[in-house]
DNA sequence: GATGAATGAGCCTTCATTCAT
DNA sequence: AATGAATGAAGGCTCATTCAT
């Protein structure tokens, strides 16, 4: 896929330069989320991405060839981050109450917070490819659903994947929230988790 | 301001010019709206809005001194119709079922769903600039939390702005569900009615 | 085709700034013929194009938006051009002798000549689109084909085309000559004269 | 010069190393006419003829300094290549008929062909320096006038480098028919030949 | 000596904005 | 006041060449 070349090349082994790309690697996709999560996928310019990694321009095309595969490359790794997080959080859901299921999906969205908003943006923006969007969701999608039939025993596939759209949306609002002034976002994430734990347990309810 | 130079001319009066003016800044504005909904900010070009538009590049710079204005007084067009919008569900909301105030939020989304998925590009993407984004935002949580605290004896002002920023964040939902497939979409569209109807039901118990 | 945008207006009607257009498509043209006889389609640039004519480097992409589309526009200038030389000539050529139809070939490539090296650069060099480059083949071919059926009455068009190509390559050599010294050249060019006397008569006789 | 590098060491004595070293050398020149030859000169890169070649682009360049060098050495290869055809075929031509020297010319450039249109972009499209375009040159006419001389006794030294100069170029046209189709190539290839023939009688006659 | 990661000048192209007419 | 040609900064991207390992 949109992997950078270096990625591959050293799945297969780390020799020396192997680990220096990997570090380079590293700082252009930091420097990419600070960039996109900045200005968005449009302002942001690869030349501003290669000086915030401390790269040349030449080599930062030498390990993603055109700005659409690095917003790939962002998002596939964050999607996978995001997959690994709730498959975690799938395993311990089912000996939770409902309310904690609620309380760690937003604790969740907390935690994945800062690498989450540049996600927004590529995924709203058209940043990255429509192939790579569309497996985001999906994984974002999958994931959630998976957790909720834990969570709520009973519930259809069909009616889980449906939550996990308009679950997924709501969790969006807490990362919005991190524009809000400190006291009033502290109420905002109480007032959403509230939404949410009714939320399921009217799910729960209903299933 | 980022007010059209010939708006504030016509408030004074309305000569055969600033007749034929008018005319040509709503002509630019609905093309800008269009434009920036097709393409988003980043994307559009100012050559387009005006080949759209009918108007010469530079008559455009003549009303909208740049691309920022342009989306500024979109944003403010769009706030002022969508406070008109509230202002009247606010007046009918008090004589509503709580179901029936849930739906029309979801209905008065469903209305402006085409205006709107323009306004999110414009905010999303800072197409507008900082001050006009920041009014809009609070066009619309005060005029969701004037409905609120009428649909919902006794809620405080301070909670009915909070639930405003959550509830307008799950409406936004709403016009992200044109995206998916009709039959997906009518489901979702069920499943968001029914979230907004137990969060203001919950709400109101809790209130 | 690609032809520059300006041209078809100015063809329309020439107001002032169809002059001004005019001119500037005619410098810009100029500067294109000298930059891509001296360096070659590739090694061209369109900033020294630019600068060579004068003009902005927005304003030539104005008028032609590529760097292919320039050489295509220069290239069907030329072809167009050739195409009356040849026509012209081929009203005179039935009155006269073979020998001399030989030398009015030779002149007319001698004529061409600095005009004529660039366009050997964009179709050798693939600076043209392939249907430009083929276009013009076809239509040199096609000319010098009618003259020879002209000249050297009883020669089938099969024939005809088949020499054409020949003799067009032939020809080509008198271009070719530039680079030599002038007296070299001198020579060279008696010596063109004698081989497309020969080839002539040979095809007369054989014909 | 632009010879590489290890030929000059080779040239001393060859040690393991000059082995190999002549090895890779012969690789390189191999990539390099397949590259140049399908990319033409500016649209090769060096990466690609490294890789095609098996060789790090490192090295390549430890034996070809630059990419203008290297084209500078194939020519030069090139132009012995052709420069020891011609001599074996100066030999044979004093017993041969006149018919039979023009088609050993023509069948000649058939044989060169495939190396040929390779050298043709190079000298052409600038790409070896204009020293080594004109010593090809040089080389090229230098072989052929020997060979008119012999074939046509009594040839004057300056009629036969005129002649070549012209033979040369009309014998260029055979790499040019590759781009026809086969049936019009062999006829084409025929009405070639005729004319070789025909200028190298009129030139006996008028010798 | 071999390697290939790193470099950065420079290319083609776009587009917001200006200003002469 | 209207027009649209002109401008040029800036962006994405390529590739010849270098140099640390």
């Amino acid at each position: 896929m949109n992997l950078p070349k270096q990625i591959s090349d050293a799945a297969r082994g780390s020799e020396p330069k192997g680990e220096k790309g990997r570090l380079r690697v590293a700082a252009i996709m930091e420097a990419g989320v600070q960039v996109f999560t900045e200005k968005g996928y449009d302002a942001a310019t690869m030349t501003e991405i290669a000086a915030r990694s401390g790269t040349a321009i030449g080599s930062l095309y030498r390990f993603f060839p055109s700005k659409e595969s690095l917003a790939d490359a962002l998002l596939l790794r964050y999607a996978l981050h995001v997959k690994n997080g709730l498959a975690e959080m799938a395993q311990q859901v089912s000996e939770l109450p409902l309310e904690s299921v609620a309380d760690a999906f937003v604790d969740f969205m907390l935690v994945l917070q800062s690498q989450r908003s540049f996600a927004n943006s590529l995924v709203d923006a058209r940043g990255a490819s429509a192939d790579e969007r569309a497996r985001f969701r999906e994984v974002m999608r999958g994931g959630v659903a998976d957790i909720l039939r834990r969570a709520i025993p009973g519930l259809s596939p069909a009616k889980a994947k449906l939550m996990s759209v308009v679950l997924l949306h709501t969790l969006k609002g807490v990362v919005n929230t991190a524009n809000e002034e400190p006291a009033i976002r502290a109420m905002l994430l109480t007032e959403i988790r509230e939404l949410v734990r009714i939320y399921l347990a009217s799910a729960s309810g209903r299933g």
